[in-house]
DNA sequence: GCTTTCATTCAACGGATGTAGAACGGTTCA
DNA sequence: TGAACCGTTCTACATCCGTTGAATGAAAGC
């Protein structure tokens, strides 16, 4: 049954290796996400994962090819077919994002700004727009899903990033109490005047 | 009258240093909005302003000074009485920035997230918020001056820096109109359900 | 005209960084 | 037990950066 048990060790070398990889990834998300690409670097992801600087370059061959790697995010589901479904969707994307921080994210988001290759990389981290767009009517349905994400980017981005103190300190819920008629506005189609 | 005639010759000397200073602080700001604080060099920036990076050096002391005068920025007023009012002037602000870069803010904003120190100047650049605050009614003014700030930063930093496409290529009338309703929501004290 | 002043350039240093390759030492396997 | 393997560290190199101090040459003042 456990064609494994002899062929493959699950300790010592195999499993070590893997461990120490990973070790790595998670300093190096961590360091790029409060330090951004530019300031992080490869010897301080080293010492955070306990290890030698050569060590990181052998296994990930470049500081660009471990941020990639390490950065890699799954993007939030947006399914809804309501604007209100859509809307209240959104917001528990921010809610979840004002509790704890978007490590991968905010890595990405804070290097983006700085190194140029990270840019490519948001494309894919906020593809929800694509999916936020089809569930949004209209003509405009697009730049209504684009202003939707930027704005909580600029949210989750004043209070974790930039630490504006009100937003810093502020309860989760009721942010996103204000936030969500802002948020219904522009889930909404238009309505002829 | 004019006390300046013979002893402070207007060319030559005196003001050349000055258009040099000019031309330095110039290549800075754009250069810092462009690439950030860290991706930006004293020697690119003298080349920039056809100068030895000495140069820069000897007028500004550090990169770091230079980086201080460089982004020091006016911040907008904000001075409506009614929340319609209030409402309006944010959203002219916005405006102008979805227009035309405003490219002290964007070095600040795009150095902030990685320089530790650029973070300090938010609080100046942005601290208009004090003033909208005062101006938007309620307990939790304060809370919905920074959302709004939040939401206008992360609309213009979608624009401009990360450069959403939809965003990027919208008119910026139509963006204004689009988030009329979500900065009138917040400027808006709370009604009782 | 000679000296002083000063805007500007030149050359260099010390440190940090990404990266490459040799070397080490324990594990694996015959 | 001895040889091959491999995870890991050590050493070093080339480059770039911020910063400095001496050198240069033209303008200013006497």
């Amino acid at each position: 049954m456990d064609g494994v048990s002899e062929s493959t060790p699950r300790s010592s070398r195999a499993q070590q290796r893997i461990d120490t990889q990973e070790r790595i990834l998670t300093a190096a998300r961590q360091l790029f996400a409060d330090a951004g690409y530019d300031r992080t670097t490869i010897r301080a992801i080293a010492a955070a994962a306990q290890v030698d600087a050569g060590l990181v370059m052998h296994y990930f061959g470049s500081k660009e090819q471990l941020f990639a790697l390490a950065t890699r995010t799954e993007t939030p589901l947006v399914t809804g077919e309501t604007p209100e479904e859509v809307a209240e969707q959104l917001l528990g994307v921010l809610r979840q994002s004002l509790i704890e921080e978007p490590i991968g994210s905010l890595a990405v988001l804070r290097s983006m700004l700085t190194h140029p290759d990270a840019a490519a990389e948001v494309g894919n981290a906020h593809a929800e727009r694509v999916k936020v767009s089809k569930a949004i009517p209209g003509a405009d349905g697009n730049l209504r899903a684009a202003v939707v994400s930027a704005i909580l980017i600029g949210v989750v981005l004043g209070r974790h990033l930039i630490k504006l103190d009100e937003l810093a300190d502020a309860d989760p819920e009721q942010i996103v109490e204000l936030l969500r008629p802002a948020v219904l506005s522009l889930t909404k189609a238009d309505q002829p005047e």
